[in-house]
DNA sequence: GTATGCTTTCGGC
DNA sequence: TTACGGCCGAAAGCATAC
């Protein structure tokens, strides 16, 4: 099964200040470049009433919502990440097998202990709810299904505080009728895509011809686009490791283009990068910069080192040479500027021997 | 042709 | 009328080695 938490980080904050409950919430990541400017992070049930989004714009959230008693907040990360700990905690007991997923959401394999009968998961599901409600004063919705890609569109079913089953031989059916963008890996490109060949519900994309799906999405995509319309899926419920990836992004104080200017900003990106590498004591082979433009166009632009570095002077002389070649081939100015570091390696001492010792041989 | 690694883009939360 | 974050992992597309 699968357990997402209602509109979680809004629904922290009205479980830290009880009177904001029943006004439109929205939790905001304010940029700091103007007043309002930002995007919505995520909203509160009563707000949604209003139109309000996740990644909508705050000035055009705030427009929506002139005239009503509206509660408008900065996001704290800190504290959604210590009641997400408390929550997954209670939910691990419920699982034979746990799989986090982002924040707010987990996986539960429960096969075993309730030896494959639906009726007695949606029992454990119902306790847990009740855990849940009662430890951490959160509401949560349920999906329950033989695998976990039916699982989630289940949970979406119905919310908030839902609790969707969906049996085998159900699974049919209930996907069918569903427009194809509920299903993992089918965003806004792909739907659309989706739609000039003529498939609009998941029900039309069971009908479609298998080849032709690999032939426009790839071997992978295309088979997995065609198993996934009929529920098929045999992921396994697993623990997750560590982020093999640690990044930063930041909204400039101005547009610029302007070398210096977005070093400054990155310099510093890379030192809280650098702080949690080394926090971890790791030590990184890739480095990547990420360049939003004016017109929130995206590029990116990485490099793999020779060895893996843990130095912030090689991160930051690597993002001053990435963003050089970068700024060179694109004349708009940059809005937003990141840092990412990537391929981890554990014990770089050892790695940098091995390395120089295979040197000696290559000559 | 297959395996593997690197770079870039896409999509989820 | 416009308005616009900060992360993460997955996969495509390409190059290279064998």
């Amino acid at each position: 099964m699968l357990v997402d938490f209602d509109y979680f980080f809004a629904q922290i904050e009205e479980r830290r200040n009880p009177s904001i409950e029943g006004k439109p919430v929205v939790v905001c990541v304010y940029s700091g470049r103007s007043q309002d400017s930002g995007a919505v992070s995520t909203a509160n049930y009563v707000a949604r009433r209003y139109g309000i989004k996740s990644g909508m714009p705050i000035a055009l959230a705030k427009s929506k919502l002139e005239n009503v008693e509206a509660v408008f907040l900065p996001v704290d990360h800190r504290l959604y990440e210590e009641v997400s700990e408390k929550t997954m905690t209670v939910l691990r007991g419920y699982a034979d097998y746990f799989e986090q997923v982002g924040i707010d959401e987990a996986y539960l394999d429960v096969s075993r202990r309730v030896n494959g009968s639906f009726e007695q998961a949606a029992e454990l599901a119902r306790r847990a709810k009740n855990d849940i409600r009662a430890q951490c004063e959160l509401t949560c919705s349920i999906g329950i299904s033989p695998n976990k890609l039916v699982a989630k569109i289940a949970a979406d079913a119905q919310k908030p505080d839902g609790l969707t089953i969906v049996k085998p031989d159900q699974v049919e059916s209930f996907l069918a009728p569903l427009p194809v963008d509920h299903l993992i890996g089918v965003g806004v490109k792909t739907k659309e895509r989706m739609e000039t060949m003529g498939i609009r519900t998941i029900g039309d994309l069971a009908k479609y011809d298998v080849r032709r799906l690999i032939e426009v999405f790839g071997r992978k995509l295309g088979t997995y686009f065609h198993n996934a319309s009929m529920g098929i899926d045999d992921e396994p419920v697993q623990e997750r490791g560590e982020a093999e990836s640690m990044s930063r992004i930041a909204t400039l104080k101005e547009d610029t283009r302007d070398l210096k200017v977005i070093l400054d900003r990155t310099d510093r990106l890379c030192e809280e990068v650098h702080e949690d590498v080394r926090q971890r004591g790791l030590g990184f082979k890739s480095v990547g910069i990420i360049a939003v433009f004016i017109d929130m166009s995206i590029r990116s632009k990485s490099k793999t080192l020779d060895n893996p570095a843990d130095e912030l002077e090689i991160l930051k002389r690597t993002v001053w040479e990435l963003f050089e070649k970068l700024l060179s081939d694109s004349e708009l100015n940059v809005r937003r500027a990141g840092v990412r570091v990537s391929n981890f390696a554990k014990e770089q001492k050892t790695q940098k021997q091995i390395t120089s010792f295979l040197g000696n041989f290559e000559g």
